[in-house]
RNA sequence: GCGCCUGUAGCUCAACGGGACAGAGCAGCAGCCUUCUAAGCUGCGGGCUAGGGGUUCGAGUCCUCUCAGGCGCGCCA
């Protein structure tokens, strides 16, 4: 049970007392929401119940404040006090025991503390990434591989089996294009003069590519037909990339448990399947030589098309199809992460979804928008077909994996990022996620420093909490009880930027409290409770600190 | 032109499925280390939440219009 849970079964507890006694008559509604006061003398909760019911009960909000608080049954048990405040905001004091004991609770839990049950063991598949195999990741794959990792560690931690996707857009033009690049390079690497393909991608890997293909094969493509070189400069071009792709998501600590092929899904025939049955829906039409599909009817702006007049395959049919292919697999819930430049992209896949009868409210679709990277203060250009963008790779080794996740994740989703790397470089010291290590490695120091004096720990149930009086401990205690429903909270918003407030808040919560009471004293009792204090921060720092994938060192 | 996202302190961003007097960090100023890590702590200043209308007991949050920025508007992916 957390606070919120505990408090919301009183008032719920209170309002069905005052319904039987006839005082309030509105049947049902929402259960009571509990939520903290933005202002310390307004309690630790507040709820707003008395006001969203009094239009419904025909009374005055202080009134029904008042009729609810007359019905509260706590028997001393959570409750310091409650009072109406304001317009007819029931505002509660909960207990310094309550807080206290929820620490034993913590100590007891370990490192499970802050697993939620609002997953209930559903099945989530989280697709993320899914950047192009057509170049390295760049910093804006870096900001949607930070927070499909941390999405998916945080849906874990709120009781979801979740699934981690990447699907590989290792069909169509692209990678053609990729393909034919790489040969141009190669022949130039061994001085001929050929064209370079129109839209050829221009980065320097394609050279790199090339090279490594001449090294390993020597000039055998030199002059053969190009059905002979394509497929062989296709797939080892290909696998170069997905090999740069994965080890750069492994040294960013991000983790996938499947590798969805584009190509695949055309090889097994879903991609055909998926087609004839919206044909046999009646949502695809013929034009012009090529096969729409009718989007318009579920809101789109245009239809689109499926089926090219060449008789190729879009990228959007392929697309249907995984998507279908997911819906198949009997998830809960999908998430995907999509960039901003995808949004656009968003009708058209619902639309397809709702046509083939897949419930989209199963589907939710994250919009990640754009990440500005400043070098020396000016925005550096982003062009992948000219092969200027600052690379995953290159912000791993100027910033490092901790500070560029923490600041990714500082974010909401749909809030435009501004990346300074030189201020992430040059005030390494002063960044936010330093300051929430640093506390981490403060506390193990803590114990570092009992255990050197000889400090004997008690049992979790031996330890006196009551000697935690101090304002800065109490505050604590509130911060590391609230910790639960923040997971929670998060997890049903797939918001995990919410995790990076709270960690700098128990942080300063706790460099504040560190400063003003000294923890190892000659008052054995008190030292122990504070070393209890300090590691139930520590756990609930390593603990939300893992979900963001950022480490919580030792020392530092 | 149309669609989606954004606009909050000098700068970068928060504000938890509308809630009470909008908060942090950085930058600026003034203090705190013989004692458990100063990558720390304490204090000060800083706002018509882009702007106008509306809904509501209550709006940074919802609706609408205007302005500004980003992204998209391919038989590319």
């Amino acid at each position: 049970m957390t606070v919120k849970e505990d408090l919301a079964d009183l008032l719920q507890d209170a309002w069905d007392r005052a319904r039987g006694d006839g005082e309030l008559s509105v049947p049902f509604g929402e259960p009571p929401a509990l939520e903290l006061p933005r202002k310390k003398g307004h309690g630790d909760l507040a709820s707003t119940l008395a006001l969203v019911l009094a239009p419904l009960e025909r009374k005055p909000p202080r009134k029904v404040a008042e009729i609810l608080l007359a019905h509260l049954a706590d028997r001393g048990r959570i409750l310091d006090r409650a009072e109406v405040a304001g317009p007819g905001f029931l505002n509660f004091f909960i207990q310094s025991d309550y807080w206290r004991e929820a620490l034993r609770d913590l100590l007891r839990q370990g490192e499970a503390y802050g697993a939620g049950r609002i997953g209930e063991g559903k099945r989530v598949l989280l697709e993320f990434v899914s950047a192009n195999p057509t170049g390295p990741l760049h910093v804006g794959h870096a900001r949607g591989a930070a927070l499909g990792d941390a999405l998916a560690n945080l849906l874990a931690a709120a009781g979801y089996a979740v699934d981690r996707e990447y699907y590989i857009n290792d069909a169509g033009k692209q990678v053609e294009t990729l393909a034919r690049s790489v040969y141009a390079r190669y022949r130039e690497l061994m001085g001929d003069t050929v064209p370079f393909p129109e839209e050829g991608y221009r980065g320097e890997y394609i050279q790199t590519i090339a090279r490594e293909i001449l090294e390993r094969e020597g000039p055998r493509y030199r002059e053969v037909a190009e059905e002979t070189w394509y497929p062989s400069f296709l797939e080892q071009s290909l696998t170069t990339i997905l090999g740069w792709i994965r080890s750069d998501l492994e040294a960013f600590a991000v983790r996938f448990d499947r590798w969805v092929s584009e190509r695949s899904l055309f090889r097994d025939g879903k991609v055909a399947a998926t087609l004839s049955d919206l044909k046999a829906r009646g949502q695809t039409y013929l034009r012009d030589g090529a096969i729409h599909f009718a989007s318009t009817a579920f809101g789109d702006d245009k239809d689109r098309v499926v089926v090219k007049e060449n008789g190729e395959h879009t990228y959007f049919a392929s697309d249907i199809a995984y998507h279908r292919e997911k819906f198949a697999r009997g998830y809960d819930l999908m998430v995907d992460l999509w960039g901003a430049d995808h949004g656009g992209y968003l009708t058209r896949v619902q639309a397809a979804m709702q046509a083939l009868d897949c419930s989209v409210d199963r589907l939710r679709i994250v919009i990640l928008q754009m990440v500005t990277v400043l070098r020396e203060g000016k925005p550096a250009a982003m062009s992948k077909r000219e092969g200027e963008y600052i690379l995953l790779r290159e912000v791993l080794e100027e910033v490092g994996k901790d500070a560029a996740r923490f600041m990714f994740l500082t974010r909401r989703a749909d809030s435009h990022l501004e990346f300074d790397l030189e201020v992430a470089k040059r005030q390494s010291s002063e960044n936010p996620v330093y300051y929430v290590q640093y506390a981490h490695a403060r506390i193990c120091s803590l114990f570092h420093q009992a255990a050197e004096r000889g400090i004997a720990l008690l049992s979790v149930e031996a330890i006196s909490l009551d000697r935690l009086t101090e304002p800065e401990e109490i505050a604590l205690l509130k911060h590391l009880a609230f910790f639960p429903p923040l997971v929670e909270e998060s997890a049903r918003a797939l918001e995990p930027h919410r995790l990076t407030g709270y960690l700098l808040d128990l942080a300063a919560a706790f460099h504040g409290c560190y400063f003003q009471h000294r923890v190892i004293t000659d008052d054995r009792d008190l030292t122990l409770a504070r070393l209890a204090l300090a590691q139930g921060v520590g756990i609930v720092l390593r603990k939300a600190l893992g979900i963001l994938g950022v480490s919580a060192p030792e020392r530092m």
